[in-house]
DNA sequence: GGGCAGCTTCTTGTATACAAAATATCGCCA
DNA sequence: TGGCGATATTTTGTATACAAGAAGCTGCCC
């Protein structure tokens, strides 16, 4: 068994000297994911989580369940977790509930944003520019990220912000999982910052066509065509991708 | 303590000579809530779950997770798990949340609908206007439930439809929570029929308002005034409403 | 050489024991 | 009588042991 990315997984930064719980296991998981270090179909032994993070199965089983929950990883009875790949099918329609929930959210905001949130919004925009243009991949797509959570977390309707919340993940997993061959990066030029400037103009149905805009234009950097023997077989038919 | 939902949980039907496991509990605490036979606020401890359904904590444990990441309780570090209790203000946003979705799963459904599933959606309204005649109030939620349910299983977004499936039931949890006092029924002559004609018809944004329309009756039928003392003080500061 | 049966091993499902935290109770004192 | 504090009880958090099921493997037979 390839058990390279357990070493990776707490190389990723210890917690300090509090406990390890769940939290901190679905922290450090999901990221992994996002990250692509932890790619589809990867088994998740609860034995070997455990080890990996020196608590016992019962806080791993919490852990996976939850990291079900957020559709990051398939359980199903009596088998092991496996990191989800999500279809292309599901993957078009991760991109439209997005643009429907996002745009509406990003309409609702449009103009009631306080100055300091504002500001957090424009400094994580300077920051995806900046890393992209030292090439820091990573921390681009960390600002990027970051940037999304933070209109979720002020939406003025929580409900819709915590669902805004889960598809930011799911898309950002399947961007990561089907982004063509070649492409460096999924970025795209001012789209970030055009967003904001209708924001605070507060034109509600400038920001939804923004965003309308900017999730079609990252769909299009997608590799998304239909040849089904790709993932689909991997998953449904065949095994993990061990050595692959 | 109040033990009198111990025995009312068990009469609700015993499941076959199956082992029972989380998913049967997590029915039968969210059916219950959604019948208030749990009120709001209503502990939940482990161990009496797990003897009334002659499990262990463990899988008890499980259900409650799960429980609560479908917003049915709310699960506190160290706490007794408890029935939620939504506030007016996510109420409302419940209610803008499912406009928006289950406008858009119906405008997708519009002229898509198979003769199989229509013909299903049609059984539900018949079913509910005979049980609404009859005053047969339990069977006319039933009905109105599975209706709802049944467009969010044939969203051709799938997404969308899980999305939808969770708002149909939080909506139902608040509508008996705030119902007014002296209403008999929160049923709203008329609108589900409307709506599927105008799906059948393939009129997809007639089919949206009708969903707006539906869901601004239902929420006009609510007690939404702004008295925090009711359900709020006692959630946060008060005991469980155990005699009341 | 390919396929299948049976067995071994690995992995999850469930129950239970103990530790830690929160809650409730009782008694004390002003 | 009312508030406050220590103690006792309840309840959750975590680890572990055992049972049940699935996956993998060996060797046999065709």
């Amino acid at each position: 068994m390839n058990n390279a990315w357990h070493t990776e997984m707490l190389a990723e930064g210890r917690v300090g000297d509090r406990r390890i719980g769940d939290r901190d296991i679905v922290d450090k998981v999901r990221r992994a994911v996002l990250m692509q270090r932890l790619p589809p179909g990867t088994k998740l032994p609860e034995v070997t989580l455990g080890e990996v993070f020196g608590v016992s199965r019962s806080v791993v089983r919490k852990a996976l369940t939850r990291l079900a929950s957020e559709h990051v990883i398939d359980q199903r009875p009596n088998q092991v977790a496996r990191v989800r790949a999500p279809s292309i099918e599901e993957t078009r329609e991760t991109f439209d509930a997005r643009r429907l929930v996002e745009g509406e959210v990003v309409a609702l905001l449009a103009g009631r944003l306080p100055a300091e949130p504002m500001a957090a919004l424009a400094e994580q925009v300077r920051g995806e520019v900046a890393a992209f243009e030292r090439g820091d991949e990573p921390a681009r797509i960390e600002h990027s990220l970051t940037l999304h959570h933070l209109l979720a977390e002020h939406s003025p309707n929580r409900v819709l912000g915590a669902m805004l919340t889960d598809l930011v993940l799911r898309t950002s997993i399947v961007i990561a999982l089907y982004k063509r061959a070649g492409l460096a990066s999924c970025y795209l030029a001012g789209d970030h910052s055009r967003l904001l400037a209708h924001l605070e103009a507060g034109d509600a149905e400038a920001a939804r066509g923004d965003i309308h805009d900017h999730l079609n234009g990252l769909e299009a950097l997608l590799d998304l065509s239909p040849r089904e023997a790709r993932i689909d077989l991997k998953s449904i038919l065949g095994r993990a991708p061990e050595q692959a």
